[in-house]
RNA sequence: GCCCGAAUGGCGGAAUUGGUAGACGCGCUCGACUCAAAAUCGAGUUCUGCAAAGAGUGUGGGUUCGAGUCCCACUUCGGGCACCA
């Protein structure tokens, strides 16, 4: 900038209108093919076209972005891909009420989100742009269902499932939340049994599990331990229990040592079992119990205080133990799908079974010996093994861990039992009753049965003619009602056949995405096996925690089935995860029915788009929520505007040799450099920013009342600052390094290195404590010797004082050059 | 009940990982500029106290020359799971 040049003020609108259209014909964010450098992906979760974007999706873009662009700076080849997680319900609603086909709402919201992040300043690859419900992606959504079927990982069957009696289709363990509702419209959810298509997800729980500590450290402690959970591994044992009638069921424990003190037997009174087991005599009474359960609500029958029901089904178990005859009952406190849908009752040591042995009047015997002052019902504590012995063994005296051992291996030797592991996960329910989806390529065929469609046949494209009422639930798939799309000729025989009418849940869609994005055109396969490879994991995954268990989960198995196919050479998709905050307003969650609802558009109307993002990024650490009511976009426009005028200010010629310029300036431009670096390493985004801010300060200072705006070490500050400033505010820093001479685009700069000399410091303020408490402070040289600090601590006057009424001198710590501590007395 | 996480000024949050607590910003107070306001700039701002000084990072203990940071016990808040045998 030349002196005679006239002073602008900074117009954030001039700024956005000169650059956005500058990115996009230049293609400044496009990955080239041939860039050789070392990769990063960085990777936002794609989001969902329900509308405009809204300041949650400003938030996480916003840090996504700055992990992407830092990565640029710091000269790798980076990608950072966008598209839309296209299918799904909201699309189907718009579409019955709009008498239009879902594709008309879901493509027109994503054009209008495509320009919001345009506007936003994403720095992402619009080349890799993808929509699940494209049938170009879709068609490898349904060819990945059809290799997990060939392995037996897909599958149907019959079984009670979640059906939403609001949204008419059935979902899955993942899609109930709270205390047993649907997590779209809060319906309490029933259940219902249907035949439905199944992911073997359970064959790979040991997996999901123990491949958890690749991630350790690199996600977050909680989603860690909220899919650890979720898995729910607990090791125990099967035991089988002889029944009268000719039956050998098997239960799960994980409380085998305790077998002397089953008194009962319990089976899930809604699984087949009951029935199997239930003599003629009792099968009346078996079946007015589950009429009974019908009416039950799943929120009433799930509280733990609801007293225990049941019913008796005419037999008796044999303990193995023991040889006690033990009554075998029908109960709802048993769950059908977990474990084997029995349970041997200890009502001892189990306070469920405490409550069933209480209500119908069953032996209760104590197999842990309780402490003296144990005053409860079931004893579920540690303690030496009592009444549990028979003429082949005792584990009386035992420790629980010890009995455990000893007992399974009795049952081992007898054939009666042996160790095994449960899961609390079970099988992801992916079919659902929905229009807007990818359809279930297979076809029944009356003679043939389940017949894959063939992968030349692919996509089974939805039909595009259907829209408005054609799409209403009607407690089967809407694709059931549109006949000419059902009927088709079976592939195997060439018989009349019908499609299968179901799609598949969404997170079928999303669990690929990433793969995708590498080779997002592909005609021939779903992405090419090799560039995947070389350009995956993701090493950076940034979300929001309301997927931990949902998309995450999925994801990972997919991974890993994709693995074992030999199509990925990785086991995990995400090497890290960033879980960025919600953003709040005075507390809450924006939502219409409280009124609080920032809009996004307005506030980057209002202060502009860098300013939202800095406010974004400023408010908190990445994890943490940010309160829109807490903030202020108003002094971040303020900031930036101090920043550009930095920039504007600066009369060196480009290229200028800053080592002449003020020394002091210099020092804190490469501190902050320095700082700058380890703290965008460590993710600490917020504290990024205030380094940039102690940086404009200085050089403000270093201009108005330093060496002033032609020295050198001015011009190297507000390079600085336009290229650190440019992770977060890409306008603003754009135009500051072209006003500095430079060409576009700064985000394609290099990261700006540091001068380790710069960095020592000549003279440091040491610290003097008395007994831990400063007492006094001392400009020492940064190279002083300790024998030299501790002599001259030790002569300050008010050390001295000190010294004299506490009573002499008794340690000093000296750790040169920051402290001296003297311990006296 | 079980499992995670958190707690620092009026507010959002810093603290090189055991060494100056409160960086940076918001807000507030005072001042400059202005007829005035806005914008901008400057000074101040943990608490008590006129000051000297003292206290202070949810609570109570402990380790240490020295603790926001480490250990033990607890409290509160947030989140997840929950009749899972």
């Amino acid at each position: 900038m030349s002196e005679t040049a006239e002073k602008q003020s900074y117009d954030f609108r001039t700024i956005e209108a000169k650059w956005l259209p500058f990115w996009v014909q230049d293609g400044t964010f496009v990955v080239d093919p041939a860039d050789e450098r070392p990769q990063k992906y960085v990777c936002d979760m794609f989001p969902y076209p329900s509308g405009d974007l809204h300041m949650g999706h400003a938030e996480a873009f916003a840090i996504g972005d700055v992990a992407a662009r830092y990565a640029r700076l710091r000269g790798y080849n980076v990608l950072h891909p966008i598209g839309w997680d296209s299918f799904g319900l909201p699309a189907e609603n718009a579409a019955i009420k709009n008498n239009a086909h879902p594709a008309e709402w879901t493509y027109t919201n994503i054009e209008t989100q495509a320009a919001s992040f345009k506007r936003y300043g994403i720095s992402a690859d619009w080349s890799t742009r993808l929509h699940t419900s494209d049938p170009e992606y879709y068609r490898w959504t349904q060819w990945l269902f059809l290799k997990f079927y060939e392995q037996g990982l897909a599958y149907r069957k019959d079984s009670p499932v979640n059906w939403c009696p609001s949204c008419q289709t059935v979902l899955a363990n993942e899609q109930v939340v709270g205390e047993g509702v649907c997590d779209r419209c809060g319906t309490p959810v029933t259940k219902k049994a249907l035949n439905q298509w199944y992911f073997k997800i359970t064959d790979y729980a040991d997996r999901l599990l123990d491949d958890m500590d690749q991630l350790k450290g690199a996600w977050p402690e909680r989603v860690l331990a909220m899919q650890r959970n979720w898995i729910g591994r607990s090791e125990g044992a099967h035991v089988d229990f002889p029944v009268e009638g000719g039956h050998t069921v098997t239960v799960f424990t994980t409380r085998p040592d305790t077998i002397f003190g089953a008194t009962f037997f319990v089976v899930a009174a809604d699984a087949d079992l009951a029935a199997q087991l239930v003599t003629e005599e009792q099968r009346a009474a078996l079946e007015e119990y589950r009429e009974q359960l019908k009416s039950v609500s799943e929120i009433e029958r799930q509280s733990a205080d609801r007293k225990k029901t049941g019913v008796f089904l005419g037999v008796h178990a044999t303990n193995p133990a023991t040889g006690a005859k033990m009554p075998v009952y029908a109960t709802d406190y048993v769950l059908a799908d977990y474990g084997t849908g029995a349970v041997m009752g200890v009502p001892g040591q189990d306070q469920r079974d405490w409550e069933f042995a209480k209500a119908f009047d069953l032996p209760i015997v104590r197999t842990v010996q309780p402490p003296a002052e144990f005053e409860g019902e079931a004893f579920t504590g540690e303690g030496p093994a009592i009444n549990s012995a028979n003429s082949e063994i005792s584990l009386d005296g035992l420790e629980v861990e010890e009995a455990k051992a000893r007992i399974i291996d009795w049952l081992e030797s007898k054939g009666a039992g042996r160790a095994t592991t449960n899961y609390r996960l079970r099988d992801w329910l992916l079919s659902r009753q929905r229009f807007w989806g990818a359809p279930i390529p297979v076809i029944h065929c009356p003679d043939c049965g389940e017949v894959p469609v063939p992968e030349d046949q692919l996509p089974v494209q939805l039909p595009t003619e259907a829209k408005g009422e054609d799409l209403r639930p009607k407690g089967k798939s809407p694709l059931a009602g549109l006949n000419d799309w059902v009927t088709v000729d079976c592939p195997a025989c060439g018989a009349t056949a019908t499609r299968d009418t179901d799609t598949m849940d969404t997170f079928v869609d999303s669990s690929w995405y990433y793969l995708r994005y590498v080779d997002p055109k592909n005609t021939q396969a779903p992405f090419d096996v090799e560039k995947v490879n070389a350009r995956l994991p993701v090493d950076q995954y940034v979300g929001g925690v309301e997927h931990a268990i949902l998309h995450l989960l999925y994801s990972r198995f997919f991974t890993k089935v994709l693995y074992d196919m030999g199509l990925v050479n990785f086991t995990e998709p995400f090497k890290a995860l960033m879980n960025q905050g919600q953003v709040l307003n005075g507390g809450k969650a924006m939502s219409k029915s409280l009124g609080n609802g920032v809009d996004l558009a307005e506030q980057m109307d209002e202060y502009g788009v860098d300013a939202v993002r800095l406010t974004m990024v400023f408010a908190s650490p990445p994890a943490d929520d940010v309160d829109w009511a807490d903030v202020s976009p108003a002094a971040s426009q303020k900031f930036l505007g101090r920043a550009w005028r930095l920039a504007q200010d600066v009369t060196s010629a480009p290229g200028t040799d800053p080592a002449a310029g003020a020394a002091g300036l210099r020092a804190i431009t490469h501190r902050t450099i320095a700082d700058a670096q380890s703290l965008l390493d460590d993710q600490k985004y917020n504290v990024v920013i205030a380094r940039i801010m102690e940086l404009v300060n200085a050089a403000r200072k270093e201009i108005d009342s330093g060496a002033g705006a032609g020295d050198p070490a001015v011009r190297e500050a507000a390079e600085v600052t336009a290229q650190i400033l440019s992770l977060v505010a890409p306008y603003t820093a754009e135009d500051m390094w072209q006003m500095l001479g430079h060409d576009p685009s700064v985000a394609n700069s290099a990261w700006p290195a540091y001068e380790e000399s710069l960095l020592v410091e000549d003279t440091v303020t040491a610290v003097v404590q008395v007994k831990g408490k400063l007492r006094d402070k001392l400009e020492v040289p940064a190279d002083i010797s300790a024998e030299d600090l501790e002599a001259q601590a030790l002569a300050l006057p008010k050390i001295q004082r000190y010294i004299e009424e506490d009573g002499g001198v008794r340690k000093v710590i000296v750790r040169a050059p920051k402290l001296v501590n003297v311990v006296t007395g």
